[in-house]
DNA sequence: ATAGGATTGTTCGAAATTGAACCAGCCTCG
DNA sequence: CGAGGCTGGTTCAATTTCGAACAATCCTAT
């Protein structure tokens, strides 16, 4: 088989390093957040998720689809963790008026103190894993990656039928 | 508060939209190859990963624990992915003869063949949605960037006291 | 040697995630 | 209208993951 044979099949060495360390990054860096969460203030990351999410929307509220796309989880998953946090009295439903078929899950007080006492455990160490080490040009760079990968995603999802086979 | 006060307990926005960015890029990446990987190849993307890992060993084959690490999962998750694999007849396990309590992993002729037959597929999705929109300068910086933040976990690996509490 | 500590891999129970199935309420078009 | 399709949310079984506990083995320092 010839070079370009190779090439269409595997990936180069360097690039495929890349893609490896990227993965192990990512699972490294999610690891310690949760595990650090958990232990520090007792919530999972995706609770930690959802709190920040509601508190960032309008009246420190969110619908539950809107939260499962923001977080990015199957539905079901969300309404497993609502539901925890419900019980932890973390967060409310309420009943949506504009669509009865609606819910609204919304902060508590209890649920905005504990993630305010939660935010900076995590936030320094996103700092100091994550965000530090970067100048100025580094973090555009950053940026402009994760903006293309988005599109990118998108574009996948706009047309689901994107090579399916192989 | 102050404007420092704010600044060490909550990130700059623009910062935070990076951050959250970053969160939502790799989670829908991760969906997107498993789904991928589960509808036309019959595995996951973590069993996927293992069976490149040890496609890329010596001998094809790998210790328990090092694909643990390589995968970043718990033991015990490879452990079962190991037995899934094994049962589908992609892996073997072998003794370890310089060490009684190790054991090897080793690819099987179907293991192997089931990794080619899957391989091209998500390395085209990899390169679509990771790779193919990134000149050189950019994979060049990303290389620097996950080298800084590999680094980063490393010290906070090594010194497991790096600011516990909050 | 050998006791103490670290490492390897498995087992176990608990928790989380997923997709499919499902019910209701919405919405549109004939 | 009102029938069909779409969307929001929940339920359910199946799968996966995790961490802690454990047993076996290795290693090191006395």
């Amino acid at each position: 088989m010839g070079a370009g044979d190779f090439e269409s099949r595997w990936l180069r060495p360097d690039v495929n390093a890349v893609w490896t360390r990227f993965l192990q990054v990512t699972h490294r860096l999610e690891h310690h957040i949760d595990r650090r969460l958990q232990v520090n203030h007792g919530i999972t990351h995706t609770q930690y998720e959802i709190l920040v999410r509601l508190a960032d929307g309008d009246e420190r509220a969110m619908r539950m689809s809107d939260l499962a796309d923001v977080i990015v989880t199957a539905k079901s998953a969300v309404t497993y963790q609502v539901n925890k946090l419900s019980e932890m009295g973390l967060v409310e439903r309420h009943k949506c008026d504009s669509d009865n078929r609606g819910t609204w899950v919304k902060l508590t007080p209890a649920g905005l103190e504990r993630l305010e006492k939660a935010a900076p455990c995590i936030l320094s160490l996103v700092r100091e894993l994550f965000l530090d080490d970067l100048n100025c040009d580094q973090s555009a760079e950053l940026d402009k990656l994760l903006g293309t990968w988005s599109d990118n995603l998108d574009e996948h999802d706009r047309n689901p039928s994107h090579r399916p086979d192989h």
